[in-house]
DNA sequence: ACTTTGAGTGAACATCTGTACACAAACTAG
DNA sequence: CTAGTTTGTGTACAGATGTTCACTCAAAGT
């Protein structure tokens, strides 16, 4: 992860993994059969985390009975955000990166987000009658702002200044936009 | 170009570059002086192409009397992503890839189209009383979308099946969503 | 107490890498 | 036609890279 962090995973050589784990290289081969394979298993991993922190999330919210917002699901993704800064460096770089299998790996986990964002849409009142198709179509919005806004923060140096605020309030007007939208689409009868 | 379609930019060697360009390594300085320099140079070319096509497809529209819609700049875009696939597959890629100076390029190009399409959403009637910084981030909005729809279309293997229109129904439904929510936007007062 | 296994070692290999340098060809301007 | 400038060539070098192979050695299991 310290060495994704600044680099692209396919510039990275099985022999600087190896020093920075304090192994020759040869003993590599012990844990993955690739380079290919260690970046499948860092998405994996990854996203493992971050869904549960997600689903923690949404459980809190659930506990105090409190609907989720856009700012509230904003703020807890870009807390993860920040105490996993590489992890996300890394899936940013890497969702449309250099490497096949990986690209695979992250939009799979990806669509596994959405869908889990369409049915919590689903149980929102205004969108009841929503065909599921149109339900995924609109998480899948919801799920591209979001990435986008990570991503434009790690890109910049969202460190000092007022960026990181400046990102986030587009990120929420964005979605209020979309939510908005939602609202007027396709009434349940033409 | 070519290959840059199958890999990222950072692990292509300089070697590799000569050797496709049928030149001996070391003339590779005659015309660049390191890789970043010619990644910079690739994104400035690509993208000076891509918004000559725009703006020619702006035109056209302009000359017919017809307002953009989300389908005719839908369309026009992928016509474009079609005919110069190697070039789009680079920018998506690098966009947030390896190389700082490359991602710093490709997004001030970014930054311009959304400004660029500010200025066009500010002449629709119903936008008329809205601030610029909102406009902005409307249009950036609709950069996203859209962007994510060539991402989408390049990542996955769109030939074949139905992929590439369900893709198109897909980012059309998503740009009507915006729109819609756009239209009940802060209204002019309060 | 003995054996199986998981993890790491070290040497060796053929190949590729960036860049320096002195030189040659080819194009351009006067 | 000639002088100057661009572009390309060949050689060279020190270092990095992926992978092979035979080996050690400690922990786990029986």
């Amino acid at each position: 992860m310290e060495l994704v962090a600044e680099r692209s995973f396919g510039s990275i050589s099985l022999r600087e993994v190896a020093r920075g784990a304090g192994i020759v290289p040869t003993a590599f081969y012990r844990h993955f059969a690739s380079m290919e394979d260690l970046g499948v298993t860092l998405v994996e991993d990854s996203m493992r985390v971050l869904r549960r922190t997600l689903r923690e999330g949404r459980r809190d919210l659930a506990a105090r009975q409190a609907l989720p917002t856009a700012q509230s699901s904003l703020d807890i993704l870009l807390r993860h955000v920040h105490d996993n800064e590489a992890q996300f460096r890394f899936l940013v770089r890497e969702q449309h990166g250099g490497i096949a299998e990986i690209r695979r790996a992250i939009d799979t986990e990806l669509r596994l987000f959405s869908k889990e964002l369409a049915i919590d849409l689903s149980r929102l009142p205004d969108l009841a009658q929503w065909s599921p198709e149109d339900l995924e179509i609109a998480a899948e919005l919801i799920v591209t702002i979001m990435l986008t806004a990570v991503a434009d923060l790690l890109d910049g140096d969202y460190r000092g200044s007022g960026v990181e605020r400046e990102i986030v309030e587009r990120t929420e007007k964005q979605l209020v936009m979309v939510f908005l939208g939602m609202g007027r689409w396709s009434p349940p009868t033409g």
